[in-house]
DNA sequence: GTGAAAGCGCTAACAG
DNA sequence: CTGTTAGCGCTTTCAC
């Protein structure tokens, strides 16, 4: 069934049929409504290939996306994903790891594929790294950032001020009287570095003193920050919160805790489903993923609708606190 | 950058660029050189678009999934993409959610972009339900069913045999001293009907008796699950040990029990992430995504390579019972 | 072993 | 308002 059989069935040409596809204005309503009940009832609709081909496009968008399995990085996808849909947009997923060159390999492998856009989830660089791939890559289609920020023509950052959240959860914190607050981060993606960021400037704004001790790296699973915390323990390290740059590194935390009888405030890092899991249930700072994804795909559509200059280069959201027994406000 | 200009540039056909780039053997080893030396120069890569049109084919699976952001269906589509990126192919991600008539226009709507097979991922109907759309779907492609399975001709189940599992889980229990064992269950697709199936027959194997109070529908979240457990606890319901048929309604179950100062078996289904992150960690049931997913792929590409007969259209896998803290074996 | 040429199904410029 | 026609870039017979 291809657009000619279509034609032939309504005694129309090819061109007629292409422009009631396209609701092109230029049809009288009686062809319109002849061509469009010859379409459904034939069920015909047109390829995608072919017009991919004409288009050089197929309204597909590139998702790339660090882990999928992750409940952060899932969530967006699955807001993202919905969004799209709604406004027409299909969806090539591909996931990358944390490794820096297979990222650049799936940009490049996504660009192959004559995507009409990138979204990124997560940082695909470090703060301080080259980004040249990605400046490239923003040569041939526009690039909108989830969650971090590059300031490059032609890609657009759609973000959550999370320093501003750590920054909060720390006056809050020192609010309630504790001194020695231990940060347990895992990497230093940008989103990562401002993380840190917002936790030292929270010591300043709450004029406790910065310790470099109570800052400590942890790989992201429950295990590595269990252990850490068992280790710090030990040490009588003495601090008397702890924020986790996730929440399972968070949770690990709480584990190590109660091990030991320990009942200290405990916040983590995205406000998952682990949160509310854990026991006791996890305080933790938002990121508004809920808001991002939406709004980043708003900005995607404006910019294909209406050019480059339809959209701000960056839209910056506040984080909000998600209190539960963990830590009460 | 077309083949125009490779075959240009080289002195040869288009016909011949064509050739090296689809690995024919008919092409003189010189030539081939001196093509692929060009190609790699010109960092050439061929329109996709164009390609599927002429072979109405873009090497795209359609992955149908009721929720990304669910931990379970989201290990399952991370594992998939992975899967299918090591063979060549791509995919495109729908999220259905669990309304029946969004999973069928969903399905139509895969076959309109010319995917060339369906993967679902979780039942995509119940048991005693009408499945034609999907019959219908598997006639323009294969189709890969991951747990569940549908009698079909062309279409593929790759499942865990989950009520095996259950059955062993509450065999244990049995064995441990627990006679009334609640099940807490959330949905009656094809997984959700044969757990309850696992469920019935481990008691009648224990020879305990069944009673259907112990056998409770809950929504598919925390607090459903434990705000049920503590109206069956203010009933005084006697059971001495909790099923639940996914990690996080186990975990809503395991709230209720602690809240009340009680402490008996616990066990979840899906071995996710949550089960490790609640406290105590949850002992859970593992439905193998991780040999499924990889098995599902497997049977797709030898179907795309050898046609419909190269695969077994039934697959099972044995559970296994994950123990943790909350129930030791 | 290589090239010429006919599609694949659609869009859009152009002519009427 | 409608039809004709020239691509879009690639694959694949069919000759040579």
């Amino acid at each position: 069934m291809t657009i000619y059989d279509i034609a032939k069935a309504c005694g129309v040409s090819i061109a007629t049929v292409s422009r009631v596809l396209n609701n092109s204005e230029k049809v009288s309503e009686k062809t319109r409504q002849k061509v469009l009940a010859v379409i459904q009832e034939e069920n015909y609709s047109p390829n995608p290939f072919a017009r991919g081909l004409g288009l050089d496009s197929m309204k597909m968008i590139g998702l790339l996306c660090t882990d999928v399995s992750d409940a952060f990085y899932a969530k967006a996808v699955s807001l993202v994903e919905h969004e799209l849909k709604q406004r027409g947009l299909d969806m090539m997923l591909v996931c990358t790891g944390n490794d820096l060159n297979e990222k650049k390999k799936y940009i490049q492998f996504l660009l192959k594929k004559h995507v009409d856009a990138i979204i990124l989830i997560g940082s695909p660089f470090r703060e301080d790294g080259d980004n040249s791939h990605v400046a490239e890559a923003a040569h041939e289609v526009p690039i909108i950032a989830i969650n971090s920020l590059l300031e490059l023509p032609n890609v657009y950052s759609v973000l959550c001020d999370e320093a501003s959240g750590i920054e909060l959860a720390v006056r809050r914190l020192a609010d309630n009287g504790c001194r020695n607050i231990l940060y347990l981060y895992d990497n230093l993606t940008y989103s990562g570095q401002q993380k840190i960021r917002g936790y030292r400037e929270g010591l300043e704004a709450a004029g406790l003193q910065k310790q470099d001790k109570f800052l400590c790296q942890v790989s992201k699973d429950l295990i590595s920050a269990q252990q850490m915390v068992q280790r710090l323990l030990k040490q009588q390290l003495p601090f008397s919160a702890i924020i986790g740059s996730e929440d399972i590194i968070a949770i690990g935390a709480q584990k190590a805790l109660s091990a030991a009888g320990i009942e200290i405030p405990v916040i983590g890092c995205n406000n998952s489903v682990l949160a509310e899991c854990a026991t006791p249930s996890l305080t933790s700072i938002d990121n508004r993923l809920d808001i991002l994804c939406p709004a980043a795909v708003d900005v995607l559509t404006k910019i294909l609708d209406n050019g480059p200059q339809a959209a701000p280069s960056q839209t910056v959201f506040p984080a909000i606190i998600q209190y539960r027994e963990s830590f009460k406000e």
